[in-house]
RNA sequence: GGUCGGGUGGCCGAGUGGCUAGGCAGAGCUCUGCAAAAGCUUGUACAGCGGUUCGAAUCCGCUCUCGACCUCCA
């Protein structure tokens, strides 16, 4: 068990703090989900991914996890609060598709894309359309303190108002003031008090596909009230940890944090996480730019920048091996060098499972060695989810345990009680808290004999030093991907993406 | 323009006031019918200029430079 504890770096105060249960065993955990008009990218992936991780650790360490991760599938417009059109509207007129065909479309392909990922399924995942009835109830509440008002069929949250008596900016680090001095000329169109206010509730245009009634008249609920809505219906009104994209932290976040406090009175959130952006040559991965890859494109390798397909769990790899909070840049060459780290350290995983340890002269130094590796890992994802720190853990983790397949170093030198902490402590990491074990799927027991009994041929032929008959077979075999290692002993095969 | 965050060896990428991150690539060796894998050895980097300090790449200041947010965005 770990030797220290959890600590997250929050955003709300720039520093990593001790992470303690509102109400331990239970962790309320909400992400924000996709807004399902098009494909998820890698980016956005990368988000999810860093959250599948605070869960499944969070999980790891015994606390019972609600996760809850929401789906956009109303009133997150193109533009301005007041300006634009709603998302999935558009593409549902582009596509000539009922906007809920658009919704349960690209929620399915996001979750085939989540799957394929290797991340948890949530325990909740709610949807804005599903829960009008909640958001049109908060907007009463807010309205109610004096926090909103009604302007010509929309409400607004008004900041200035809520300024009086609470914070507004602490979490992204803005002031009002600063808002002003930019706020594009809106040359008196929009029905906002002042421009730093945002939309709780939106009038649709008569022809609109998806609106609501309400006492303000048909609408669509602003794109930041869902969040809060939900969040607060499935994890109360204070819950532990709230995380999303940096890009996020305003207005978005900001926002609910308002909502909230202007609706309950209360502060929602404990931790605030953020994880940051996927770079393509150091700027922003993000569809307006046209620097987005799919992750279909990228398993496939069929997008022109690729050189190659990638598998999803050398993809996950090598987003592990960076840190969540640090932007991450995308090259073929990095993702190489992912894929064939990932690659040895998945051949330690596979050695570990077949490997007995026999007792020996037990080494107190070799001892000493593997117990720190063991307690450092947890010290390296306690310390914010430093995924790229367990990782290195597990490379030195992986040089032992070849050792001992070589016999370079006999497993003896461990006691039995030490061997299986390292044994625990490996798959633990590699397999649950980062999710690194899918790779498998198509070993099954017809590949499994097939390949034995090749194998037993090719042996045999071997003895015979009848190496062109070997060989053939090994080349034969390389055309299928399957690449086959003749070891000291025994020869091993993997197939190989 | 405002706010914030970066600039680390050939590449990717952690971290830190003094102790080898790690991966990939490269070089040498061992093993091996060959290949692959694996093991061992090897590399001494922290944008620039000042300052604080016994000691800074790590703290402070300035400069250059890249990026994010301020508008939809994970």
């Amino acid at each position: 068990m770990p030797e220290t504890a959890l600590h997250i770096f929050n955003t709300l105060s720039r520093q990593k703090e001790k992470f303690e249960a509102i109400n331990p065993p239970f962790v309320g955990l909400y992400s924000c989900g996709p807004t399902v008009y098009n494909e998820v990218h890698l980016g956005n992936l990368r988000t999810f991914l860093t959250f599948d991780i605070v869960q499944r650790y969070l999980t790891h360490l015994g606390y019972k996890v609600r996760y809850v991760r929401n789906i956009t599938d109303a009133g997150h417009l193109t533009d301005d609060a007041d300006a634009g059109e709603d998302k999935i509207e558009k593409r549902a007129k582009l596509e000539q598709l009922e906007p809920m065909e658009i919704v349960q479309k690209y929620t399915n392909s996001f979750h085939e894309v989540c799957a394929i990922f290797n991340l948890t399924p949530p325990s909740i995942e709610p949807t804005a359309t599903g829960h009008i009835v909640e958001q049109i109830q908060m907007v009463k509440r807010i309205i109610a303190n004096g926090f909103g008002y009604e302007s010509n069929g929309s409400v607004y949250f008004d900041v200035k108002k809520f300024m009086e008596k609470h914070e507004y900016g602490k979490l992204s680090g803005r002031n009002v003031d600063d808002l002003l001095e930019v706020t594009r000329d809106l040359s008196g169109t929009s029905d906002k008090r002042n421009s730093y206010d945002f939309a709780l509730w939106i009038k649709t245009p008569e022809a609109a596909l998806q609106k609501w009634d309400s006492p303000w008249g048909e609408g669509c609920p602003g794109w930041h009230l869902e969040c809060s809505a939900m969040g607060t219906k499935y994890l109360g009104k204070q819950f532990d940890i709230h995380g999303g994209g940096f890009d996020l932290k305003f207005p978005h976040h900001e926002c609910e944090i308002a909502q909230s406090v202007g609706a309950d009175g209360v502060t929602p959130v404990r931790y605030w996480m953020h994880s940051n952006m996927l770079t393509v040559n150091g700027t922003k991965m993000s569809k307006s730019l046209g620097n987005s890859f799919l992750p279909k494109e990228l398993f496939g390798g069929a997008h022109p920048l690729l050189e190659k397909a990638y598998s999803p769990m050398s993809v996950r790899f090598f987003m592990l091996q960076s840190h969540y909070r640090s932007t991450l840049d995308f090259s073929n060459a990095a993702l190489q060098a992912a894929e064939r780290g990932f690659l040895r350290l998945l051949n330690s995983y596979k050695t570990l499972s077949k490997l007995e340890h026999k007792a020996g002269t037990v080494d107190a130094q070799e001892l000493l060695d593997v117990k720190q590796l063991c307690e450092a890992i947890y010290a390296n994802i306690n310390d914010d989810f430093n995924t790229a720190e367990s990782i290195a853990v597990l490379f030195d983790m992986s040089k032992k345990i070849n050792a001992y397949k070589e016999g370079v170093l006999s497993i003896g030198t461990l006691d039995a009680e030490t061997y299986e902490l390292l044994k625990t402590t490996f798959t633990v990491f590699f397999r649950d808290i980062l999710g690194l074990d899918k790779e498998e799927e198509h070993d099954n027991n017809v590949t499994e004999g097939l390949m034995n009994l090749i194998l037993e041929l090719r042996k045999q032929v071997r003895a015979n030093k009848d190496f062109a008959s070997s060989d053939k077979i090994r080349d034969a075999l390389n055309e299928l991907n399957i690449k086959v290692k003749d070891g000291k002993d025994e020869t091993t095969w993997s197939i190989e993406q």
